[in-house]
RNA sequence: CGGGAUGUAGCGCAGUUUGGUAGCGCAUCUGGUUUGGGACCAGAGGGCCGCAGGUUCAAAUCCUGUCAUCCCGACCA
């Protein structure tokens, strides 16, 4: 490609509205265009990436037995009104009426839709096990699209579902997918984390993320480095902890804390430690309203709590009125003791004596409180959020936490849809199976974003050549040293012939100008023909790499044909 | 949905307090000089000052409403 004709609206200011790295860079390098929040255009440079991409997870899909096939993204109401999540997405589905007032979504995911493909398509047992999968825009209404295309909402995501007639089955179509998943990832070159997530409303008995670590991303995630443990917040297993605790058995006594509501501001009251205290927190579960005590310097964990709950909906902090209501006092004062709701507490209390927690009355607390003495909780399980430097579950050793950012989700559905939408199948022995099945997400245009946001420098993007919107880029320092425009031509050419997906930059603009132009748009090796052209010498520079390399022209183009080669 | 902020040229911003001909830098176009890390000189084009009402002789500026965008939080199958 000549540059003279690239539409690359390169900019040398950020444009206000982006926060994050990645955002700044994919708007600077002329990617990617806000239409509208958490809508984006994708400009050539980002068009072409984001192919590569789709083109590496396509080859790993069909690599793992999967078949691609394409569904609408208009979508008619009735497969989710059939499955229930109609209701369930609520708001963030994009939802709209034709002509004759029917309804429709855009699809914000398609698990009702393959079951209906399968259901309407397959005929025999002996079709199964299947993946199907396709590549395609889905639409989602977040409540706040963030970070430019990492949280937007049209997105491109693959979207991969099996269909098995046993458990054994599902196992083997899921392990497929997570060794597909490290293949593509591996390609993309993006350094990736896996952990043990919640399945949440998705249902089902197992699922995994596939994480980039960036203090950017949206999810909390806990690892460790000694046995390999992975896990998101959500999910991980916490191990209690015990601390010092005031020793005997001491009576129970209430105490005046005037205006002081929260944890902070009880600890310079009582000149005791955070860790001395259990926070009670009132939420509302479905029609229900529960109290959860953690220790006063835990975080109270709402995903592990709606499980155990077994609640419908996601928890709400409960109202600050509906607050006063059942406990007598304003909101900062609840405690066990005489609450008349059920009682769920972190299993770590269980390990404090002579703690101190509300009193269920405006400005009062009670001191020396210990369970099962002076009160009786409900249940007594892991309700609260691991943090840095906890046990690992699987070997003890302090964990570690870090932000990611998900850019692939595997999970193991069972038969929640297929018994929704009576997907079943008729074995050789004649029994009736319900199909169990599995879905199998990647962000396509996420893992554009995440790219960035792990590849770049002060100059701007770095790509991996494996989805570097070019390979190469040919710089005549001079437009007007008809000499240098006359090598580069030739080497363009030649790399073209080899195959490689060369730039020239034919445009009469100042070196500078050339230079910082292919390093803000990361192309991964470049050549430049510059004063020493008339001895045949130009210059070869990885854009990974500090200094560049003198060298006679054909090796130049040797060279570059050589890693573009060994690293696509 | 709660809290905060911002809407002025393609991008970054000033001007709004105290109403009076809409500005600056970058980018773009023309001519010239330049040519190894975002050149210089001269000239030019580009604006419903988010939108709608209102106040006023006069509104980017004051008032009311509305829309949009961003940030923090909530939500995120």
């Amino acid at each position: 490609m000549r540059m003279s004709k690239l539409l690359m609206p390169t900019l040398r200011e950020v444009p206000a509205e982006a926060e994050i790295t990645s955002h700044k860079l994919m708007l600077r390098a002329g990617l990617i265009r806000k239409l509208s929040s958490g809508i984006y255009s994708y400009l050539p440079l980002g068009l072409r990436v984001e192919r590569k991409i789709e083109q590496i997870v396509r080859e790993e899909m069909d690599r793992a037995g999967a078949q691609e096939l394409l569904m609408p993204a208009l979508l008619p109401a009735e497969a989710y009104q059939a499955s229930g999540r109609w209701d369930v997405f609520g708001a963030s589905m994009f939802k709209l009426k034709d002509r004759y007032d029917r309804d429709y979504c855009l699809g914000p995911t398609h698990e009702e839709l393959f079951t209906q493909a399968v259901i309407d398509n397959v005929r025999s047992y002996k079709e199964y096990p299947m993946t199907l999968y396709q590549i395609q825009h889905k639409y989602r209404d977040e409540g706040r699209p963030r970070f430019g295309v990492i949280r937007s909402r049209e997105f491109v995501m693959k979207d991969a579902y099996s269909f098995d007639l046993t458990e054994e089955g599902l196992d083997e179509s899921y392990k497929a997918m997570y060794d597909a998943y490290c293949r593509i990832f591996n390609r993309l070159k993006l350094d990736f984390t896996i952990v043990d997530a919640d399945s949440g409303a998705m249902g089902g008995s197992g699922s995994q993320e596939f994480m980039v670590k960036s203090p950017v991303g949206e999810d909390g995630i806990a690892y460790c480095d000694f046995c390999g443990y992975a896990a998101n917040f959500e999910k991980a297993e916490c191990i209690p902890t015990e601390v010092d605790c005031v020793e005997g058995d001491l009576a129970m006594e209430k105490i005046h804390t005037p205006n002081v509501h929260t944890i902070e501001e009880l600890v310079d009251f009582m000149n005791a430690k955070p860790y001395n205290f259990v926070k009670t927190i009132l939420y509302k579960a479905d029609d229900k309203y529960i109290a959860a005590m953690v220790r006063g310097d835990r975080d109270v964990n709402e995903v592990k709590l709606k499980n155990l709950v077994g609640c419908t909906d996601d928890l709400e902090l409960a109202e600050p009125h509906i607050v006063r209501q059942l406990t007598n006092a304003e909101v900062g004062f609840a405690g066990p003791v005489g609450l008349d709701i059920p009682v769920y507490a972190d299993k770590e209390v269980e390990l404090m004596k002579n703690f101190i927690v509300g009193a269920n009355e405006t400005d009062m607390h009670y001191k020396n409180v210990n369970m099962g003495r002076d009160f009786t909780p409900h249940t007594v399980a892991d309700i609260r959020t691991i943090t840095s430097g906890d046990a690992c579950p699987k070997c003890g050793k302090p964990i570690k936490t870090a932000q990611g950012i998900e850019v692939g989700h595997i999970f193991k559905l069972g038969t929640k849809y297929s018994k929704a939408l009576g997907l079943t199948a008729q074995t050789e022995t004649g029994e009736e199976k319900t199909v169990i099945m599995g879905c199998y997400g990647i962000g396509v245009t996420r893992c554009l974003a995440a790219s960035v946001e792990q590849n770049n420098d002060e100059n701007g993007i770095i790509w991996p050549v494996a989805i570097a919107p070019y390979e190469v880029s040919v710089v005549p320092v001079n437009a007007k040293n008809d000499e240098q425009v006359k090598m580069a031509e030739e080497i363009y050419e030649k790399l073209l012939a080899n195959g490689v997906e060369a730039l020239l930059d034919d445009r009469d603009e100042r070196p500078g100008v050339k230079f910082k132009d292919s390093d803000l748009i990361g192309v991964p090796a470049r050549i430049v023909v510059g004063k020493k052209c008339g001895e045949g010498i130009v210059e070869y520079k990885l854009r990974g790499e500090a200094n560049a390399v003198e060298m006679p022209v054909s090796e130049a183009i040797e060279s570059a044909c050589k890693f573009i080669n060994e690293n696509k």
